[in-house]
DNA sequence: TCCTGAACCTCTAGTCCTTGGAGATTTAGG
DNA sequence: CCTAAATCTCCAAGGACTAGAGGTTCAGGA
């Protein structure tokens, strides 16, 4: 039997955390004391070391339900949870190809500029005009600038 | 002279975040008619290109209203923007460094799984258990595991 | 000049995933 | 039995938007 702080502790996932998890149906109702207090026992603690794995793996909140209520049923085919983690993955590589190219013009951004007056940044210059950029970075836009005054 | 809609067309950003830029400061307020609608002229697309632009750059709303500061004084030295462009950069490495790692990670567990019942599935089984873990992914934490029932 | 429908206004609340605090109660140890 | 620590519930914030409800204003055409 463990109380929550203990629950928090082991497993490395803060208090406030675990009553969300509860809140919004990851982690079951424990038993309670006569006093109200949450009691848990070691299926909970395994429970929430997986939730926080896959969390930490980059796992959203909804994949994480599903993946639980397949570990439910260990006589399913696991097709569901293999899909489940390539998407993943794919997320994930889509969140670096992102970032490289962000990476690649912060690179550039950064090294252009030598250092003088804020008026000749190449940094604040950069920033007022995309058309400077090197890469098409992140959403482009071509407005049609007819625009006056 | 511009309406909100305007604007928000020829800059690609929505309307309800013109507003919410103008409540949180980045953007000043404008002029309003007499039936006190927002009426913007050219140095107000200028001011939402280059922050719309510093957004999809990764700039978090707190560096742009620095980085605008600094554009609003030319002569000032542009340090402190080269810095925050090169703070950015780091955060931005920092972010693909991590995503590296899930991605080994979940490059592993996707191809473990040979695709049969959940309970053998290796993709929940190493969700299960992060010593199954090829790399130190994420947060890690080693529970002391002093746990009984 | 009037009408109509699109665009605008403010205000509120929701998103996602936690995290923190206030104020009241329970628990465990001495 | 007393006290200090931990727990309880409920509410709010964080970041950066996004979406609606309900009401008003604008611009183009008849
Ligand atoms: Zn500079
Ligand atoms: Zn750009
Ligand atoms: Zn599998
Ligand atoms: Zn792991």
């Amino acid at each position: 039997m463990m109380t929550i702080g203990k629950l928090s502790d082991t497993a490395g996932v803060k208090v406030p955390t675990i009553r969300y998890y509860e809140e919004i149906g990851l982690m079951p109702e424990p038993e309670r004391t006569e006093g109200n207090q949450r009691r848990y026992v070691r299926a909970h603690l395994d429970r929430l070391n997986f939730i926080r794995h896959a969390r930490d793996l980059g796992f959203s909140v909804e994949a994480i339900r599903d993946l639980l209520s397949l570990q439910a049923t260990p006589d399913a085919p696991c097709h569901d949870a293999d899909r489940i983690a390539a998407d993943n993955l794919a997320d994930v590589r889509a969140k670096i190809a992102r970032l490289k190219k962000l990476e690649a013009e912060l690179e550039h951004i950064v090294s252009e500029c030598a250092g003088g007056r804020a008026g000749e940044c190449n940094v604040l210059a950069t920033l007022a005009d995309h058309a400077l950029c090197v890469t098409n970075h992140g959403h482009a836009h071509n407005p049609l600038d007819n625009v006056s005054n």
